[in-house]
DNA sequence: TAATATTGCTTGCAAAACAAAAGTAAAAAA
DNA sequence: TTTTTTACTTTTGTTTTGCAAGCAATATTA
């Protein structure tokens, strides 16, 4: 199934590849908190089921937001990394949690508010470009190690 | 239903309100398009059935991102509104946009790609923010009409 | 004023997506 | 070589979505 458009509407159609309970909690995940094999994504506090994970995993690398590889010494565990066209979703995602900082705190007390969110709260696009950097440093060692086998 | 949360993360807090596919449709038609009624909606490009408009809007209220209103003279026609928990999601339908145009025209190319998405790409801040501004001041509109009554 | 149209829904039903639990095959570890 | 781990798939519901029709209240037209 190739992803289809309600239309031409360049919000709507951000929403129909975006628009779920899932995709973008994975997309998390991944560049936050550095999940990168299925197991990963099982453990998560979210606690997606497993049908539902692997549904979803394919559905983001059919549209290009990771790609799936191995490490060369291990034929088992697969690898689930963010492309460029994923990597560029941080900026929604530091969106997303500045909007619930900001607006959802009283319908929902308990939502964290460490040292990340203020760092967010004071530079969202240097916070952004934090977490891409961060990402891109992990590839390239993921790469270079792979290179060394 | 008193919206549920999946955990106490801030990113995925925001996609147990926002995601899925039509709330963030409903405010970018209230945001970009001024629709503010029930038949406004029905009539969007998008095709959005009745009765799952009629669940979303539900919703919006109830997390308060929208609220319902009548014009004093018109005892029929609902008007629905953007509140400032609501207008605060500009920069995410911003993010979202910014997002398309760079990264779904490989598989979407018929995204459109106008005037506004140059202005977009320009200053993305400067576009939420005029979005935000334009909207209040409808609001402003809208309520002093109301109070002529 | 009576008939007609509009608005804002609700209801019923089929299809698709989501979810919990169990099962499975290949690879890795003991 | 047995056991465990990883990455799924399958099965069986349940929930959400979507289409079509219906309906009541208000507004408009004749």
């Amino acid at each position: 199934m190739p992803q289809d458009f309600r239309c031409n509407c360049p919000f709507t159609s951000a929403l129909d590849v975006l628009g779920d309970k899932w995709i973008l909690v994975i997309v998390k995940q991944m560049l936050i908190e550095g999940k990168e094999t299925f197991k990963d994504f099982t453990e998560s506090e979210e606690a997606i089921a497993t049908n539902i994970l692997a549904s979803k995993l394919k559905l983001l690398e059919e549209v290009g937001i990771i790609i799936k590889t191995k490490r060369p010494e291990n034929k088992k565990t697969n690898l689930y990394l963010l492309t460029d066209k994923g990597l560029a979703l941080a900026p929604i995602l530091v969106e997303l949690a500045s909007w619930s900082d900001g607006n959802l705190r009283d319908i929902h007390p308990t939502i964290v508010n460490g040292e990340a969110m203020e760092l967010l709260r004071n530079d969202k696009t240097a916070f952004a470009n934090a977490l891409m950097n961060k990402y891109k440093e992990k590839l390239a060692a993921t790469k270079a190690s792979m290179n060394n086998q």
